[in-house]
DNA sequence: CGTCCTTTTGAACATTGTCAAACACTGTGG
DNA sequence: CCACAGTGTTTGACAATGTTCAAAAGGACG
């Protein structure tokens, strides 16, 4: 097992409680791939063949309409997307694509949905990861519809500072129009949004952020719990 | 079984392929309740000491960040609402209100979690029911990225038109501010709004819409199964 | 009839998006 | 090494969209 080219993924929260033999079944008729940059690994209705497991690398989610695009969210290694879709046997709702070069394991979704219905800690897995997932997304759309884009962006700054361990200065882990569009708006708006924090404490200098005044910024953004905390 | 107060309950998909046994001892200490219109059911934050059945009657989700509101949803029944933070035992994420007076049963969260670890047939119920409301919300975040607030508009009435069996008229379910806030707009706005689509086949006079050229609206609002179909 | 609330309308305003141009950065090929 | 193209970012002017505030109009209900 150890020396499977699945040992990253049998200690995810997904496949952690699952029995061993659930994890052989499970993996025997996945793969491992690497893809390149900027490569499109799914395109929103399509079937969903293959729970995808990003092992590293960087993964765009994305929508669009009416020839408008957005981004949904970004996934970090090491963990799954599209899970809803798998265990619907629905089709996708979002498209994704490889920010970087990127490793997946592509699991048929055939057998992640027969092994769910016979291992009950799978099952437990799958449900504590599709509630995380709904509850993000809840989330999401409370930012949105409460939020104007200078909040937006405000809180989004004091996320990441949380996730690169509180120091001042940090670099954006996107360019600034995937950020954007994560957020809801315009390249422009987004360039205009930061010069507007200025007031509030931040300072920007290319990709790289500095929160000059954290009090100040806290104060404006106004983070909350029931909006901010993706933990749980 | 039959003349349970909760046989209209064992029907539904979250129920229906659980053992009579594990029904049993999940109603055991679950109990059903009257609660008269526009009572606050649930302040979100709080922790979710119960799953809640609407059985009859009609129940409004929302949410608030810094005096702000805004209208998330809204629950017809028979169906459950906030599954997901009992599953995961965390807090609300969104606050509920009775719109009118209805019927609740009230499940000890701490139950659902324990019969859901036995019962594979309730476990998969909730795996179903958590990814169909991922997938609605999902569909709710494009939405309001996607489209400006006429476009959403058009394409609600379009929903609501198909729930109405298709006729070419068919009422509000709910106060044009609730749909508004639903819509992720001002009641103003919307007011424009509908005004605007008099020149895309509909007509308003209060709660009543006629879609006078179906055709055109369609034009108009570009529906997608992708965006609109929240079936599956 | 009066009261309360919602809805609509108008005007002013704020926010956000669009378009065009300038600028910065990166990598390529001469 | 430099010129160059290509891409992303910033800025300004302007347009579109959405909000706020105030007032009027309409409905529900005692």
């Amino acid at each position: 097992m150890i020396d499977s080219p699945f040992g990253a993924v049998r200690h995810l929260d997904l496949f952690a409680r699952m029995s061993d033999e659930s994890f052989l079944r499970l993996t025997r008729a996945a793969y491992l791939q690497s893809f390149p940059a900027q490569l499109q690994l799914i395109a929103e209705g399509d079937p969903a063949d293959f729970l995808h497991v990003l092992v590293s690398g960087r993964v765009e989610l994305f929508s669009t309409w009416n020839g408008r695009e957005t981004s949904m969210a970004t996934v970090h290694p090491v963990s799954t997307f599209i899970l809803a879709a798998t265990v619907r046997d629905a089709p996708y709702l979002m498209s994704a694509r490889t920010v970087e070069k990127s490793r997946l394991i592509l699991i048929p979704s055939q057998d992640v949905r027969e092994i769910f219905e016979q291992d009950i800690g799978f099952a437990k897995a799958i449900v504590n990861e599709l509630a995380r997932c709904y509850r993000a997304t809840i989330r999401t759309s409370k930012n949105l519809k409460l939020r104007n884009s200078q909040e937006r962006l405000a809180n989004y700054l004091l996320r990441q500072l949380g996730k690169s361990g509180n120091r001042t200065r940090f670099e954006l882990l996107a360019e600034k129009r995937r950020v954007a569009s994560y957020l809801g708006m315009t390249p422009e708006n987004l360039s205009r949004a930061f010069n507007a924090l200025k007031a509030h404490g931040v300072e920007v200098d290319g990709s790289h952020v500095t929160i000059v005044d954290h009090d100040k910024l806290v104060a404006f953004a106004c983070p909350h719990a029931l909006l901010d905390d993706y933990a749980n």
